[in-house]
DNA sequence: ACTGTAATAGATACTTGGTCTCATTAAGAC
DNA sequence: GTCTTAATGAGACCAAGTATCTATTACAGT
């Protein structure tokens, strides 16, 4: 466990400095925590467990990190934003609204369904954000159980 | 087209009286204001028309039409959230790149297939969140033109 | 290994979007 | 017209993020 964590955070690093960024000690100790988080987190979850690095620091390597494509932005229920380790391509999540976690959804049809509702609308779709609410199955299960 | 503008405002007030909130001036103001837009809006936007309402009271009425179904949060594909007015149920909106504007799609089928998606995963979806950007109908056709 | 330079970091001020508090005002039920 | 309660405005506060500027450091070239 802890060694895939840390070849994760190694792949993280690794793909900042394919696109030429440098392997700074402040960049090892954020991919570390994040290679760590085991669900979406936000700038202020590192902040805490990174009181040594500056905050600009944090924000600076997010926002390089979501670029990069390492990471992406989870949009909660209520509005507020965290972030998350991104499978490459293009997903959505599945957010539990009761124990917060977060499932990929990969392969859907959506992107199809949605292209033939913009053309028909006239919209030539070139991109889209979809986050889905609800109850993941464990949760589901735990309220059967309870009841 | 005045005319219905002010009957669009007066709609908005109807709505916040049924549901049992008083008519004051500054909701007065702030109807009129957003009925008059022709796009989403930010709070910033209507603050800078309605210099003489007090900040707060701008957000705590978009708070309020938001909850009444009048308004509903547009997220803009910069991460901005906007405001714009409401088909009161459920829908989503097909947000132009290039001019920016807004066009609502209904009663699409996109619940549905999210539905089985989700029940795939043993995810018991309860809402979803979906902006679908792209380029509307003028703007495609603007550029053919130009070309 | 040494050095020069460009990238990066940290401190801190600022910005933006929004909430909280609290004293004052005004709707509207009676 | 009075009274109660909701709503307002002013301004402090907050959270997330950006900008600026000086100091530091990675690493390419030697």
């Amino acid at each position: 466990m802890r060694k895939r964590v840390n070849a994760l955070a190694e792949k993280l690093l690794e793909t900042l400095e394919e696109q030429g960024y440098r392997s700074t000690a402040p960049r090892r100790a954020m991919a570390q925590v994040i290679a760590n988080q085991d669900n979406h987190f936000t700038a202020e979850d590192l902040r805490v467990q990174l009181p040594s690095l500056g905050r600009a620091t944090i924000f600076r390597s997010l926002k390089l990190l979501v670029e990069t494509g390492v990471l992406c932005r989870v949009l909660l229920e209520d509005g507020d934003l965290h972030y998350q380790l991104s499978h490459r391509g293009h997903h959505h999540h599945l957010l539990c609204s009761e124990c917060g976690s977060s499932q990929d959804l990969l392969g859907c049809d959506i992107e199809e369904l949605l292209q033939q509702t913009s053309a028909s609308h006239g919209f030539e779709l070139s991109g889209h954000w979809l986050e889905v609410y609800g109850r993941c199955r464990s949760c589901s299960a735990r309220e059967l159980a309870a009841v």
